[in-house]
DNA sequence: GTCGTGACTAGCC
DNA sequence: CGGCTAGCCACGA
C-alpha cells in the first residue's frame, strides 16, 4: 500500500487494455493533478504493483515511449509484443492507439 | 518544515 | 529537427 495518490494512478492503469496505451498527462488528468505528470513518473517508478500495473503502457504525451525502470529498450519489447508498432522510440500511431475515457 | 529529485510538459531559439 | 528553460506535482531525506 502506498499513497491513495498512487493506488488511483494504479487502479487507473490497470483499466487500459493490451494493445493500448496511454499517456502520463492523460492519467495526471485521470487523478485530476493536472500538470503533476512528474508525479505520475514517480509513482511508475516506485510501481509496487509490478505485474498487475502496465507501467510500460504508459508514453510521453509527445508520441516517444519516455523512460522505464527495466529500461527502455525492455518496455519497447513488450509493447510491440502487445501488438503496439515502435519506430526509433516513437509509437507508431500514437494516437490512434491512445486510451481514452479511463476518466 | 525545507530542499532536492524525477519514467513530464509546453514554449522558445 | 535538436537542445534549453521554466513550471508543474508527489515523495523521501
Amino acid at each position: 500500500m502506498s499513497t491513495e495518490f498512487e493506488e488511483k494512478v494504479y487502479k487507473l492503469l490497470r483499466k487500459v487494455p493490451r494493445g493500448k496505451i496511454t499517456t502520463y498527462a492523460e492519467l495526471a488528468r485521470a487523478v485530476q493533478v493536472s500538470g503533476g505528470a512528474r508525479a505520475i513518473g514517480n509513482a511508475m517508478n516506485k510501481n509496487p504493483y509490478a505485474p498487475k500495473v502496465p507501467c510500460h503502457r504508459v508514453v510521453k504525451s509527445d508520441g516517444t515511449v519516455g523512460g522505464f525502470a527495466h529500461g527502455v529498450k525492455k518496455k519497447i519489447e513488450m509493447l510491440e509484443k502487445e501488438g503496439v508498432a515502435i519506430k526509433n522510440g516513437k509509437i507508431e500511431e500514437f494516437e490512434k492507439r491512445l486510451k481514452t475515457g479511463i476518466i
